[in-house]
DNA sequence: CCAGACGTTGTT
DNA sequence: GTCTGG
DNA sequence: CCAGACGTTGTT
DNA sequence: GTCTGG
């Protein structure tokens, strides 16, 4: 699964990533938990390109009458996701990139759970596989917030946990943003064409998702 | 018909 | 909103 | 994901 | 143990 993630580059280094035309007003960030506004990429009928937008981590349906069950939908298994009455109308209609640098993982060791920081071996940018949702709260406020898919772990990660986030290719970008062409199993065999991940132990200080430093990413137990 | 759930991961 | 269970 | 709270009444 | 908050 992803419950916690990194996107350490500048604002600019996004921009120019993602193609897109205004920087975003974002800050480095080694520690992103759910709940917390993360940012991301939709791409609406009505506009040519895709644009930026922030996003709050867990999905919250439109029924929903507490933002709380949020908390509970921060990943979809892409197996199930068509059939699931939380994710079934965000998949056929409201998909996104959710930007990121890498990602936690902890692997249990009898008791004690060692968390692993994993990066695309080339060090880049990535995208992540979302759904959004929009929610108007009882106080009328409007909610946007995402989910990230999950799928199995590959060979770098199963070593260390079952699932893993669906990173999706820089080549695919457009067709998972678009729904009517692609389904969520399309993408599933497209996944191998990115770079390779590398993992890394990470400092248990990631644990705490008040601390949030490049310390939790570089060091090693 | 109405009431109540609607999810993931991991562990047993 | 939509589906399942009673 | 992990960390931290988890309750009431009454008084300041 | 389970839920909420970050």
């Amino acid at each position: 699964m992803c419950g916690r993630f990194s996107l350490t580059v500048s604002p600019e280094a996004i921009a120019q990533q993602f193609k897109l035309s205004q920087v975003p007003d974002s800050q480095p960030r080694y520690n992103i938990a759910p709940s917390q506004n993360i940012a991301t990429l939709v791409k609406r009928k009505e506009a040519p390109e895709k644009q930026f937008q922030w996003m709050r981590w867990g999905l919250v349906p439109s029924w929903a009458k507490d933002i709380k069950i949020g908390y509970k939908l921060i990943n979809a298994r892409v197996e199930t996701v068509t059939e699931k009455p939380s994710f079934r109308s965000a998949i056929k209609q409201r998909r996104c990139l959710i930007l990121a640098d890498g990602f936690y993982e902890w692997q249990k060791q009898g008791k004690q759970k060692q968390p692993y920081y994993f990066q695309l071996e080339s060090g880049e940018v990535f995208a992540f596989a979302g759904l959004w949702e929009t929610w108007n709260s009882p106080e009328d406020e409007r909610v946007i917030s995402c989910t990230i898919l999950t799928t199995a772990a590959d060979a770098v990660v199963s070593p260390i946990h079952e699932r893993m986030p669906i990173i999706v290719p820089s080549q695919h970008y457009q067709a998972w943003l678009d729904p009517e062409v692609t389904t969520p199993q399309d993408i599933l065999p497209l996944l191998s064409d990115r770079d390779r991940l590398q993992a890394k132990p990470a400092s248990t200080m990631v644990n705490n998702p008040k601390y949030d430093s490049p310390a939790l990413a570089v060091s090693a137990e």
